[in-house]
DNA sequence: TTGATATGACTCTCGGGTAAATTACCACGC
DNA sequence: GCGTGGTAATTTACCCGAGAGTCATATCAA
């Protein structure tokens, strides 16, 4: 058997850190678009120009890969977090303060949200975790806020709370999904979208729910 | 190649119209549990007590199958929009009477809300169409609803509008979610803490953000 | 005996993962 | 300047398991 010429082998001499970075960059919006089970890895090394065999010496597995792009990804969201976290508005204001910064944050990475939303990943301890950890931040927040808002009603119970804070996260990962299948669209736009629609909701004089 | 005796072959003798039922049980649930992709075909042919062979000459295919279950599930969810949308409540109580709904159908059979939100699904025409139809008519009477309250505070923009049936599209789903991850919490409780958590929301005199 | 019900054992494809070979570049001695 | 060996970068060709889907055959009731 003798083989055959190989094309390019090693002509490349590509260096390994700017080779990470393409593949991360081609991974991340892989899996952001399409989700993690409808990514091959040969997807992913065909849309980086490269072979599948070079994107396992990078990243050792599929998972690992993932796994890559969930740090990548969650370290630029929790960030701009902590930042407007710490920036001191409160309540309402403060949610506003936060979409905005995630909004300007992803303009021009828009996919990398649905990375820690992607229920086809493999639910292996290792991303669980990693996961946990970053939405942790985002979701400690919004609890926050949510329970501040229930204990002005004078409501205390602690399972109203915690539906209300899986609430606030699901509208906030609305209003950003929204956005995302809104190209045309800037953060900008967004940013005072949200704010009509929550001052709208939150000053909402419509009939209420009378008891019984 | 003698073959082998068969135990069982053939001895049960249920009638397609059980058969059919049962294994449609299966795999409504394995499916809403643990999302389309995580479940083989095996696995419902076990879990129905029978050979996966016996699946495919009932259900011709795992995407045949999957659509029995939508269309199952789907009938069952849509009755109940129509049936609660037909009783003339108006604004936060016709949401409300809406979940109540869902929630008392959903009782004993919570894991059925999942299969619409399958992401791990094929997007095949068939199966998009199908998610699209019952889908359609939650989202619509939805619409409805936010619309009228966008228009009460002058508000006409319609991305506002197709923004906002997004947003309480995903908090219905939020409350029913959260709810599917607290099973001791009976449809008549969560029925009454979607009415507190709305409520505390919709009258909240929280500081509002103010211009700029 | 016939037809409906049922199954064990098979094929085929897809995709994760690997082994071994190939090319290009670079440092070095002459 | 120029062979030369070491090494990093990269490839082709393969293995392998899982799971969708099929076929020939077996059982049983009427």
């Amino acid at each position: 058997m003798t083989s055959r010429p190989r094309p390019n082998a090693g002509s490349k001499g590509v260096p390994r850190a700017v080779r990470e970075a393409e593949i991360l960059e081609s991974a991340c919006r892989a899996f952001g678009e399409h989700g993690y089970a409808a990514v091959s890895m040969t997807d992913v090394a065909h849309d980086a120009g490269i072979s599948k065999p070079l994107v396992y010496s990078y990243f050792g597995s599929k998972e690992g890969l993932f796994e890559a792009c969930l740090r990548h990804a969650g370290d630029l969201i929790a960030d701009d977090i902590d930042r407007t976290a710490a920036s001191g508005h409160v309540g309402l204001e403060r949610a506003l303060v936060t979409l905005e910064g995630i909004f300007k944050t992803l303009e021009e990475r828009r996919w990398i949200w649905r990375l820690f939303f992607d229920a086809t990943r493999p639910a292996t301890p290792a991303l669980d975790a990693i996961v946990e950890r970053y939405t942790a931040r985002l979701t400690e927040r919004g609890a926050e806020g949510t329970a501040e808002m229930l204990a002005r009603g004078g409501n205390r119970d602690p399972l109203d709370a915690d539906a209300l804070a899986a609430v606030w996260a699901s509208v906030f990962d609305a209003l950003v999904v929204w956005w995302l299948n809104h190209p045309e669209v800037t953060a900008e736009e967004m940013t005072a979208r949200s704010v009509r629609l929550l001052s709208a909701v939150t000053a909402d004089p419509s009939p209420a729910p009378s008891a019984g």
